[in-house]
DNA sequence: ACGATGTGGTTAACCGGATCACCAGTGGTC
DNA sequence: GACCACTGGTGATCCGGTTAACCACATCGT
């Protein structure tokens, strides 16, 4: 079939009788056409099997239409919820017609710096940012657009989207109050593995845990724990020895929920009847494999995603933009329930 | 200190005292020159911070130095040693001057056609092949320079590299058979879960199980399970019911290893006196999260990746490439021990 | 009838490198 | 001293689009 090379933007001109030039404009949608050319080119595109060539068109227009996510490959990370993220930034971008391409980094910034420099991308999506995070100083003095998700210290300055943490708190808490729940322990992540100081779901996590409780009147409790499901269940032992009257948890991430439900069964604990566990920023997915099904306030995943990309691309157009903040659902599972009777 | 626009070769040859044909000659070591105006050249780019456009060099020499590698995000893929495989692939390509990026995409291929069209990626590198594989056709017809990891039915069309399941298979029965076992049941991965139908290391692993087996004159025990811990767990029951007097057992997935043995141990057995595990295909870190520590015959995760890239460069480059074959390592756990003596 | 405005299209100059054809020296050979 | 091969370098063209500037022609208000 077509043995030769692809059809250029001159070859649709000529077989549609119109420059290239108008070729070109009609592609981009950036001049109006009569309907007559417009359908002559549409047919020599047709015809030609004609791809517009993304490369030259980069070159031309100084605008690659590729988007990075940096995508931090070096540490435990190892979320589910991840995924839903880069389908919400990858389907996003397509949509405005740009692609997203992930780049696997290191998390120091300096790899992503020489990357970013080359100029390649029109803007980087940062994730798993840290309240003070290199990589956003080190491509600030590159001068290559980003936008972020979460925030660092002042907030204010980068284009970012976040999950408000203080609202997907807020919802777990309404309903564990509901239930009659008083004393909730916080299972925070523990900055110390994976060098996570300053992971803004931990620290805000914690913060809006502290204030609500304070709001109520109620003694905050908080433990550590690491990310994975194992760890989740080395957290149950603490759990019941560190806080015995506790009849409400609330598990960050989503791996150790699990396992710290498992182990409470098997230490003969019923759940929900002697403790509720939620969830937090789960998928459904996971949260739905434990026995019994989590209760869990979702990730907005594939919403933070998508959100992230438009912040960015209006970023890259030179619109001021917003900070934007989502909250996830609260899913009732059967993990959570009215506080026994007889505490 | 730097407002205006990148410099360009141009600038780097007015300033070096020579043409832009000379500084496009040295960027890419493809004409001799004297040590001096190399020299000189060094300099101007050092003093103009001259970052060559990749874009333009994309398009000039008919090659962007991009491959994609084909990462299947629908389906319930999640193993750590994909992270593995994809920091030796990006490792790799960026050792031989070319750059990874990461397409998450559906694995109906249908999406990846598209993407692939676009010409914007000189190669495509596909992970989790099975023996028919859609996205293989549709590439194919396309014209996209392709190489694969894992193998379709008909594997000698494609450049490909895949794990050695029977040299790995070999090496963990080496171990259990040294330690005495006869009675070693196969967990494999069960197909219907995830639809992976057809799957290179599922069909393959069991094959080379079988064969093992029949050349010792034992005889074949194979169960399925899917692919998480809580799967692996589930398993641990059908295990003891349906084959009371296993004494080792050889267990596909990183994920259902620990879940296995977690609940095994939990029902009272010892691992390894009454039953060993091996886990195959896991990471090391994964397997040392168990305790007991799994042994494991590990996926040689980067250096797949790092073969991926390298078959496909050279595939690329237009050389005949050979199907490389690789074998993980036997990491010697806590979870194999001799077989028990009153059996 | 006349300039002002708008519409649909063309021409040509880029974008930043890669590469082919060519050329001036230099040294070796017979 | 004529011929040749080699070395180090230059100029021009091309890759496949985008886009500013310009132009012919129709429409319109006064």
């Amino acid at each position: 079939m077509l043995l030769g090379m692809a059809a250029t933007i001159r070859d649709v001109a000529r077989a549609a009788g119109v420059s290239p030039a108008t070729v070109s404009y009609f592609l981009n949608d950036t001049k109006p056409l009569t309907p007559d050319t417009t359908q002559r080119i549409e047919q020599a595109m047709a015809e030609l099997r004609f791809r517009r060539n993304p490369v030259a068109r980069a070159l031309a227009s100084r605008r690659s239409r590729l988007i990075a996510l940096a995508y931090p490959f070096s540490d435990h990370h190892e979320s589910p919820s991840a995924r839903l993220f880069i389908i919400g930034a990858a389907r996003t971008a397509s949509d405005h017609d740009y692609h997203l391409v992930v780049w696997p980094v290191e998390d120091d910034g300096h790899e992503l710096a020489k990357l970013a420099e080359q100029g390649l991308v029109d803007g980087i999506l940062l994730m798993d940012v840290r309240t003070d995070d290199p990589r956003v100083d080190v491509l600030g003095e590159i001068g290559v657009p980003v936008a972020l998700i979460g925030r660092t210290r002042d907030a204010e300055t980068l284009p970012h989207v976040d999950i408000d943490f203080d609202a997907s708190v807020r919802l777990a808490f309404d309903h564990l109050l509901g239930l009659g729940h008083r004393r909730i322990v916080l299972v925070n992540g523990d900055p110390a593995q994976g060098n996570l100081y300053g992971y803004g779901p931990y620290v805000r996590t914690e913060a809006a845990y502290r204030t609500i409780m304070a709001e109520w009147g109620l003694e905050a409790a908080v433990m550590l724990c690491g990310q994975t499901v194992n760890d989740g269940r080395a957290a149950a032992g603490r759990l019941l020895t560190d806080f015995p009257d506790a009849t409400a948890v609330l598990v960050m991430k989503e791996l150790p929920a699990p396992g710290l439900t498992a182990e409470l069964i098997q230490r003969g604990r019923s759940v929900p009847g002697d403790i509720s566990v939620m969830s937090m920023y789960s998928t459904v997915n996971v949260a739905a494999m434990s026995t019994p099904n989590l209760t869990t306030v979702t990730t907005p995943g594939t919403e933070l995603g998508a959100l992230g990309v438009e912040a960015l691309l209006r970023h890259l157009e030179g619109f001021p933009v917003k900070p934007v903040l989502a909250t996830g659902r609260l899913v009732i599972g059967a993990s959570t329930g009215p506080v026994a009777e007889s505490r």
